[in-house]
DNA sequence: GGTCTGGATATTGGATCCAATCCTCTGCTA
DNA sequence: TAGCAGAGGATTGGATCCAATATCCAGACC
């Protein structure tokens, strides 16, 4: 199961650090660091980071490097209504179109959530709720709709296990998804659209205050927009 | 107004050749050939082909390199789906916040494209016209958003000015931003989403046509997995 | 005392070189 | 003749080296 290339592995290993929060929001990446530490030159580390800087986890600032991005409450905000939008998409069309194999598979993801919540294993809890949610919207057929999705979950990756460490939230998450399952068992769009909704209603106040606990009192920061500088 | 890295010079120049046509969707791209041709090294070439693998301009493929991306039918259906949703959103919020110096601006953008499509100027019409529109998608204030139309838009940049060429579509360009501008000075929020909408829907159906013509009769064929035949 | 200038150092950007992989074409074999 | 194996060339992937730029700090000047 190794990579083909460097420049991926470099790119996973780069992913891990990111979500694990070992890189922190705000902190510049050192190219030979991250170089010396996987034991490869620079050349795949400056390619992984050009792809992290698409999806938008580090900003590039020319001669001076890539440093990890900040996620403010308004970017935040922007996040979930982008979601809002999409995964309501995402949902109408999938569910109509869902046969009895991916409803037991988002089943089985969902048990696997809450097995993993029992033993409290956080990464195992985000690793399979993304799975859980995605076989749904993969299920959509829409290629570009999932990418984008991905985009928008990868952003706010860093401070979901925040959310998942909390024993009320895990309660409601374990709920939540029992109703989704539900809801695309009687292949009811519009529910399985308002569950989901809520289920993300009731995570963004968590990851707000996530944030808001976190960021340093300095950084505002952005992460969205721009690459020019000048 | 030179780029402060060669790998930004690059990618610049790369855009344009991608989207006048010069690399059509489906060859590969010989990074020894581009850095020859700019004069530098094969490094900056393959960072800025990593950028453009983010945003969907070519697909990459370990040990065999990058090749344009091809645009499918299925493929341009859901862009266009994409870009109703989060394009109404855009508008949406964009109106109430709407300044006169905004409005004025979008109004020259305009007048812009009709005076490029007047002297036969296309990359000025589709340049005039991308600044048209999302002049406006960025008054919203919401960058993310604004950056995942970038993203839509440019992935159909290639076909688009195929879409100009044509004098009845000119006619309807021009006709359709005068109802645009005329909406937003009015500050008419649902006005203008659905000239917009409308607008959409008579490009995609010119720009279907010209996907249909261009790809090979072998393809539907995607940016995936396309091997070689011959 | 504060600000500006200049140089030392750290870090990134780019070029060149070598290694690994893939593609093609030739020649052999059944 | 069709199919396969292997050699050779083409192309990409990665490492190393050098150049360009930014940052930091000391010292001169107002």
């Amino acid at each position: 199961m190794r990579p083909p290339t460097a420049q991926e592995a470099v790119l996973a290993e780069l992913r891990r650090l990111l979500v694990t929060g070992e890189l922190a929001p705000g902190t510049p990446v050192r190219q030979e660091a991250v170089a010396e530490r996987l034991g490869v030159s620079r050349v795949p580390v400056r390619e992984a980071l050009k792809v992290l800087e698409g999806e938008g986890h580090v900003v590039y600032l020319p001669h001076r490097g890539y440093v990890v991005a900040e996620l403010s409450v308004a970017d935040l905000t922007e996040v979930y209504r982008l979601r809002e939008l999409l995964e309501a998409e995402a949902v109408r069309v999938a569910v109509p179109r869902l046969d009895d194999d991916t409803v037991a598979a988002i089943e089985l993801a969902a048990r696997e959530v809450d097995a993993a919540g029992r033993r409290g294993d956080l990464a195992g809890m985000t690793a399979h709720n993304r799975e859980f949610h995605f076989l749904l919207f993969d299920a959509a057929g829409l290629p570009r709709l999932s990418r984008t999705l991905r985009q928008l979950w990868d952003a706010t990756d860093v401070y979901r296990a925040v959310y998942f460490a909390g024993p009320g939230n895990r309660a409601r998450v374990e709920h939540d998804h029992a109703d989704l399952v539900a809801a695309l068992r009687a292949r009811d769009a519009r529910r399985a659209v308002a569950v989901q909704k809520s289920h993300r209603d009731s995570s963004v106040v968590a990851v707000t205050r996530a944030i808001e606990g976190r960021v340093s009192p300095a950084g505002s920061a952005a992460a969205g927009g721009g690459r020019r500088a000048r």
